[in-house]
DNA sequence: ATGGTTGCTTAGCAA
């Protein structure tokens, strides 16, 4: 069983290269973020005439994610039904094949001094209740997603030079560690060499520079953890003509 | 210190 999470950065501007890339490792469960589109603009039907079903928690313009499969999903939950509205739409979560995947995509944060970040903080705290009350993390469980957390020194290119952003800091390692701390094995830092990245800024030719950060994670219950075969991120789709300035993150579980 | 690049939507924001 393969499966993926790949922020697209806009499902609609780089459909051709889902569709390729989804020919290429034929995963069995996809999640994606930054889908960019409402679910009335989504293209389910390239994506179901590729032979997958789609679930979807769409928004105008920004955010907005959706988990692809090749099985049935079931019992589809969008956002974290706690009576708190942020307008931004960032959880989705589906059962697959006897696996409950909760696709993810974290507030950026902004900077350190901004509004943005007190709310991706206030999202975490968020996230954290949502999975104590509403998952089964004995079980087969999975979150993935662009956490928007680089969360060791290992996970970042140039510490020095991060250490400090919102995407890098003891704050968010310490959050990072919460998540952990609920049961969930982080299979990128299990399987992934240290110096492995996810993300590269479009800026400062990041990526042929190779300044990258991990912030692209699958994170598991352990009863997925001791399945999991190996895990790698898809550096050819870093590349080429207009790609998202995230690489897909690949997970293999027997 | 600053700048640099995308996508969505059309000037400016978010990342």
């Amino acid at each position: 069983m393969l499966i993926a999470t790949w922020n697209l950065n806009s499902v609609r501007a780089r459909l051709e290269r889902l569709l390729a890339w989804l020919e290429e490792w034929r995963p069995d469960i996809v999640c994606l973020q930054e889908v960019k589109t409402p679910e009335a603009n989504f293209p389910f039907a390239e994506i179901e005439k590729s032979g997958y079903h789609a679930a979807v928690f769409g928004q105008k313009g920004y955010h907005g994610v959706a988990i692809l499969s090749r099985s049935e999903p079931q019992e589809i939950s969008r956002g974290m039904a706690d009576g708190v509205d942020d307008g931004q739409a960032r959880l989705i979560a589906a059962s697959i094949d006897g696996v409950r995947v909760m696709c993810a995509y974290a507030p950026n944060g902004g900077t350190p001094d901004s509004d943005k970040y007190l709310h991706k903080i206030a999202w975490f705290d968020r996230l954290l209740r949502h999975l104590r009350a509403t998952e089964n993390l004995a079980g087969p469980f999975l979150l993935c997603g662009d956490l928007n957390i680089a969360p060791e020194q290992r996970d970042v290119a140039h510490p020095e030079r991060w250490q400090g952003t919102v995407l890098y800091n003891e704050h968010m390692s310490e959050i990072f560690g919460r998540l952990l701390a609920c049961g969930l094995h982080d299979l990128g830092r299990n399987h992934l060499p240290a110096g492995t990245f996810s993300w590269w800024d479009y800026r400062l030719l990041s990526f042929p520079r190779n300044d990258g950060l991990r912030i692209d994670h699958l994170l598991a219950s352990p009863a997925l953890t001791g399945r999991c075969l190996e895990v790698f991120v898809d550096r050819e789709q870093r590349k080429g003509k207009s790609p998202s300035d995230h690489a897909p993150v690949l997970a293999r579980f027997s």
